[in-house]
DNA sequence: GCGCCCGGTTGATTTAAATCAACAATTCCG
DNA sequence: CGGAATTGTTGATTTAAATCAACCGGGCGC
């Protein structure tokens, strides 16, 4: 189906627990800083690897709180409904990302997590983790770290939604989902889409036929090559001439 | 200037040292739900009263992150600068709202910010909150909670600037504001802002004159009345259903 | 007290992107 | 395997809001 490569599919061929100091998201994930106690703590409360296959929903809006979560395979997307029946996407979220940040005041879930792919999760109980000692500091410090990682995208964000052109944001995501994948051992120039064109138009607040002409034009000037979901960035220092630092959404 | 009111004008004259307990903001800000003993220690870190008049910044882009900040008078704003020169403003901050969060994750301010009128802030040295012993983990805890609200805000906004037209922006933020006064102990129908018209046009990446027409359309049809800065609401469940609860931005 | 400047308002015109419409290519599914 | 449904593409037209332009009025300095 899709042909997004998987950077944990080594590990999770090895058996169902893996610890995360010898996962391969290590760096990218939550645990990234923490030592040895701490990681071995937190390892007795996650729970590691529930699979999701493409368009099963991880939670929806309304749902209790319960786990933060952690993509550990695939990609995810999150949404909120708004009136009048349709959903807003708000997010991509690739292995080592976080999700369900926003429930955590409200105890409740405003948003939805849908798989694009199969995907798996590792699922952290924020409430247990007051269970246990020592650890709960450097985990907090962290989560403070993840959190503060996110407004600030969301920011980048705002920026790119109020002040740049469609032909812009889509280079941003493109540059984004270039640098996130690079960060994971892939490939930085070619790539699936695990998300359809609307999942973007509705991301980046634009009508579907613009996007999907958008992905025409870059591709007559050059910029990239695209059929159907699979994308090759021919020109990334242009494609990054395009986006302004503070729009970086990576 | 502005006749914004000031929640805290009582506690201001009576002495520079007031303890979060005895703050009028306390059900608003960072302590919510803390107890006595955690107060204790958190007043001893806190530093309070660092006075701005408007115009002053109280930290700019580039700038070392040194303390979060609550907002105990007056209003602030933020800002990224963007390629061109100019500004784009990411929020509007009244009493009790913390500013900075952004900047715990790369140690460094990305955004600035100014006070729009007379404000006066305090200091909170995220740092130094582990040299305290037991406070941290609940201060930590409440950090979360605080950060968790702004990423869910940051999605109403998301909401608006991808799915709602200027009319349905402009009528969020006078039904933000209203709230928020409201809840502040003052007049939910009637109040200053200390924003420019240019100020909201930026944080909704629209042109100074569509801000100008709407407040005039609104007006005309009877929603507001409004004198530059001063404006009462007139028709407040009206325009409160122009506004979808996923774009509340409270 | 007068005029200047800045913030705000109002009007005319342009434009980027939405919408409406038709169609092509894939994937889904019996 | 074949037809329906979904997803994506391309073209014509409309539209909300930007831009360009002129002007107003209050507050401030001189």
């Amino acid at each position: 189906m899709s042909q997004l490569p998987h950077a944990t599919n080594v590990s999770e061929l090895s058996g169902l627990k893996v610890a995360c100091k010898d996962c391969s998201l290590f760096q990218l994930c939550l645990p990234v800083g923490l030592g040895g106690p701490d990681l071995a703590l937190l390892d007795r409360v996650i729970k590691r690897r529930h699979v999701l296959k493409r368009g099963e929903y991880l939670f929806r809006p309304g749902d209790p709180f319960v786990f933060v979560y952690a993509v550990r395979s695939g990609s995810i997307k999150t949404y909120t409904p708004i009136r009048d029946g349709a959903d807003q996407v708000t997010g991509f979220h690739l292995p080592g990302e976080l999700l369900g940040l926003d429930a955590i005041n409200t105890e409740t879930h405003q948003c939805g997590a849908v798989a694009l792919e199969t995907s798996s999760v590792c699922e952290l109980p924020l409430n247990r983790l007051e269970e246990l000692g020592s650890v709960i500091t450097n985990v907090q410090r962290q989560m403070l770290r993840i959190m503060s990682k996110q407004i600030l995208h969301d920011q980048a964000l705002q920026v790119l939604l109020c002040k740049r052109s469609a032909e812009e944001r889509l280079a941003a995501l493109l540059l984004s989902l270039s640098n996130r994948y690079k960060r994971r051992g892939f490939s930085a120039t070619e790539f699936d889409l695990s998300m359809s064109r609307q999942d973007i138009a509705s991301y980046f607040g634009l009508a579907e036929e613009t996007v999907s002409r958008l992905f025409s034009r870059f591709q007559e000037q050059g910029l990239i090559e695209v059929t159907r979901k699979h994308v090759r960035l021919r020109d990334l220092p242009r494609l990054a001439s395009m986006v302004g630092a503070p729009e970086r959404l990576d």
